[in-house]
RNA sequence: GGCGGGGUAGCUCAGUCGGUUAGAGCGCAGGACUCAUAAGCCUGAGGUCAGUGGUUCGAUUCCACUUCCCGCUACCA
């Protein structure tokens, strides 16, 4: 797997917002970058690379890219006027424009505007209309969930005008090459990331050979247009294959009202975090947003979730069967030897599905994920109580396959969290003396994974309950 | 204005290629138990599946219209 993700740093908008601070557009855009480098280790991602539009290697490729488009006649030069926001990075025509109070704004956006007139390269878009198309048609999961597909496709019916891809009204970006007074667009340069962390143009590398064409790119749907239309179309003209798949995720809205401390209603990441911990925000965040869809975060949906699935049914199903196995197995894995019909129930519903798993993941069905873990832990939490160990403390056989049952339970329900809450997984893991490098999901299939014999571990509790505010 | 998505239990959402009593989780009420974070388990209350009309033996599911919400897009100007 290679998870990439990165900043864009490109354009007129970084290089005001430095020129304002009187900083170096390069040393404010380190700073900015480095938020975004200690967020992704906030939130605990998983990224594999972390990869800047100003580094030395993506402007090669940008380079190389430019090239390829330029040799393949998609480039043109033109000249451009109209009314430009710096804001929105984008161009409108007169109808879209309106004025108030004498300052001219963007009718979508109400960003202000100006009147930009000069030499422009322009992208043969247009050329690529039909061809776009047809891929849409033929790869009909490439954009991604099809509820955004159709927007898409009667925007690029309704036709494609050329784009421009260069800028001579400021110099942050990337240099057109063999025409250093134009700057690269802004789509273009960053988009590029995708390849230039594989090391395009050389081909020949592990990386890209490896992860291109990309499986996903997984993006907010403000930005679908360029990454299902221009992005494509780049990389057709270049002769480039085109990723699987493009998802546009929806937006994390905070209930009706607007964000405000006093109402209780926060919003911002951080705040809910050093609250209430970031495993619980992304175990909140996978289960209650319907993925692909907008979701709304609230207070009290998260300390429900908190207090219901992972206090209740998973941190105390782990306290439960641990504490049980401590005092009748003398805080070892019991034998396993005689599994009934009830036993095999419990432990098939991961072998019989791990197929569908794989799939629905492979189909950024999250919800399909999450919901199969949670009937498990019902499941596992009904088992436990119908088949009462307490009371089968004169059959030891009985009970130790009881006790080695719900241990296999916590231990595949544990492997599929691991990506939602890994930290803590981590510690739950410590019940077996297992660490992360254990997790693979293959064995989430299998009944005898955990040895005899090996001692069982009480561990902290896993999730406080929250204490909720009566209103 | 056009195109698309949506309006299902108090809340968040599944689902129905048309077919006996429409589902889950949370929340709420009651019950039995006690290994556990007063957790877990069982039972229950709660829905004219946005509205109207149509097709059909039968529609929440198909069609038309109406209404409201969201997205994209166009125009009036």
């Amino acid at each position: 797997m290679h998870f990439l993700t990165g900043t864009d740093e490109h354009g007129l908008k970084i290089q005001r917002a430095a020129e304002k601070k009187n900083v170096d557009p390069q040393a404010f855009c380190d700073e900015i970058s480095q938020t975004f480098r200690d967020l992704s280790k906030t939130l605990n991602l998983s990224n594999t690379d972390f990869i800047r539009t100003t580094e030395e290697r993506h402007k090669k490729t940008v380079q190389h890219l430019w090239s390829e488009l330029e040799k393949n006649d998609d480039i043109y030069l033109s000249k451009y006027s109209g009314w430009y926001s710096v804001s929105d990075e984008a161009f409108y025509s007169d109808e879209e424009i309106t004025e108030k109070e004498n300052i001219k704004m963007a009718t979508a956006s109400g960003s202000p505007v100006e009147w930009i007139e000069e030499e422009s390269y322009f992208f043969r878009l247009s050329k690529w209309q039909d061809e776009l198309l047809n891929y849409y048609e033929k790869n009909p999961d490439f954009i991604s969930p099809k509820s955004r597909k159709n927007e898409v496709v009667s925007f690029v019916k309704g036709g494609l005008k050329d784009l421009s891809i260069s800028r001579k009204a400021f110099s942050w970006g990337i240099k057109v090459p063999n025409s250093p007074d134009h700057v690269i667009y802004v789509w273009l340069d960053a988009l590029t990331n995708y390849i230039s962390a594989l090391n395009y143009p050389d081909t020949d590398n592990t990386l890209f050979k490896k992860f291109w064409p990309a499986s996903v790119h997984l993006i907010g749907k403000d930005i679908l247009r360029f990454h299902s239309v221009y992005w494509p179309a780049f990389l057709m003209a270049a002769k480039i294959p085109l990723p699987k798949k493009i998802y546009g995720h929806g937006w994390i809205l905070s209930g009706d009202e607007k964000m405000s401390k006093s109402k209780g209603n926060i919003l911002d990441p951080l705040d809910i975090i050093e609250i209430y911990g970031l495993d619980p925000l992304r175990y909140y965040l996978i289960k209650e947003v319907s993925f692909g869809n907008d979701g709304n975060i609230s207070q009290d949906r998260l300390e429900d979730c908190i207090n219901s699935d992972l206090a209740n049914n998973y941190g105390n199903l782990c306290q439960r069967v641990t504490a049980f196995a401590e005092k009748n197995c003398s805080s070892s894995v019991p034998d396993n030897k005689e599994f009934n019909d009830e036993d095999l129930v419990m432990l098939n519903k991961f072998t019989d599905n791990l197929t569908a798993i794989r799939t629905e993941i492979d189909n950024q069905n999250i919800n399909y994920y999450i919901n199969f873990i949670i009937s498990a832990l019902f499941e596992a939490n009904k088992y436990f109580n119908d088949q009462e160990p307490w009371k089968k403390k004169d059959d030891k056989n009985r009970l130790n396959t009881i006790v080695y049952t719900s241990l296999e339970m916590i231990r595949k329900i544990s492997f599929m969290l691991y990506p939602i809450i890994p930290s803590s997984i981590e510690k739950a893991l410590k019940i077996f003396n297992l660490n992360v490098d254990a997790i693979n999901f293959e064995s989430i299939a299998k009944h005898d994974y955990l040895v005899s014999g090996k001692p069982i571990k009480k561990i902290d509790i896993l999730f406080k309950k929250i204490e909720k505010k009566d209103d």
